[in-house]
DNA sequence: CTTGACTCCGTACTTGGGTACAGGGTGTAA
DNA sequence: TTACACCCTGTACCCAAGTACGGAGTCAAG
């Protein structure tokens, strides 16, 4: 089997989206990419295009997206069955999921930003300045 | 047992950070909350500051930080054995990788305000326009 | 036409992060 | 002085997200 142009196969993809082979394999079952068509003798031909898919995968769950919600994310787009406005209103609680996470990880950069400000000028800083500043509520 | 001004049971922190009993066993055993000191009949005896901790911690995953990493940042302080220098370079590592995280996130929101203000003047939008715009390399 | 690198599938194992008991000891209000 | 709510420990279980493995088929270079 060789990769084509336009094909590639499992184990290319799980290359070039630096993760494991079983992991494509274990994504395609969640769901979390499309059934790939096949070659005659089974072997899956997946397009160039779903290493970005894996990849986006990848970085959502740095940021703290389980593959669930990731699922909710890529299947955010106008398909038939799907009106524009309940697409839009998805989109539109995803929109403020995320801004909510900014401005934690913002107050979280601001308190270790005073760490570093206060520890080289040394004296009383707070037992842990992070937690301090992390006190939203 | 019950709680004084100063201090309070396992159970109590655990209802006044919203996480389950188990969890504070669980987090004392992983070393992310400090062993309490125990009252005469063996109960733990947490101080109220406990509480700013904990929701630190679930905040903190929900970011995707794991409790490893997590333990760091609370770490993250001048303490007999550290120098302000070495806690500030640690520091500044973590603040890169926060400023990264919110970039990402940035990418991501600007992609689904794209979408919801593509998706109402209808017509042609690409297939899954969340995947075009974290295109980051 | 064989050998070595690849693919398939199903199933079993692993790791992180909890959760749930069971069996026993407190604390206190009636 | 008992009833009931609470605490302790240890151990076992659970779920998400992979990861590994065995047995079998496929492909292409020599």
């Amino acid at each position: 089997m060789k990769n084509t142009a336009d094909s590639i196969t499992s184990s290319e993809l799980a290359k070039r989206s630096a993760v494991n082979l079983e992991t494509i394999r274990y994504y395609e079952r969640q769901g979390l990419l499309p059934k790939p068509p096949r070659s005659a003798a089974g072997y899956r031909l997946f397009s160039l295009a779903e290493v970005r898919r894996v990849r986006f995968i990848k970085r959502a769950q740095e940021l703290g997206f389980s593959l669930k919600e990731i699922k909710e994310l890529l299947a955010l787009r106008v398909t038939p069955g799907t009106t524009s406005a309940d697409v839009r209103k998805r989109a539109e609680a995803k929109i403020a999921d995320i801004e909510e996470k900014v401005q934690t990880l913002r107050a979280m950069q601001q308190a270790l930003t005073r760490l570093t400000a206060t520890c080289c000028g040394d004296g009383a800083i707070s037992e842990c300045p992070i937690l301090e500043s992390l006190n939203v509520e």
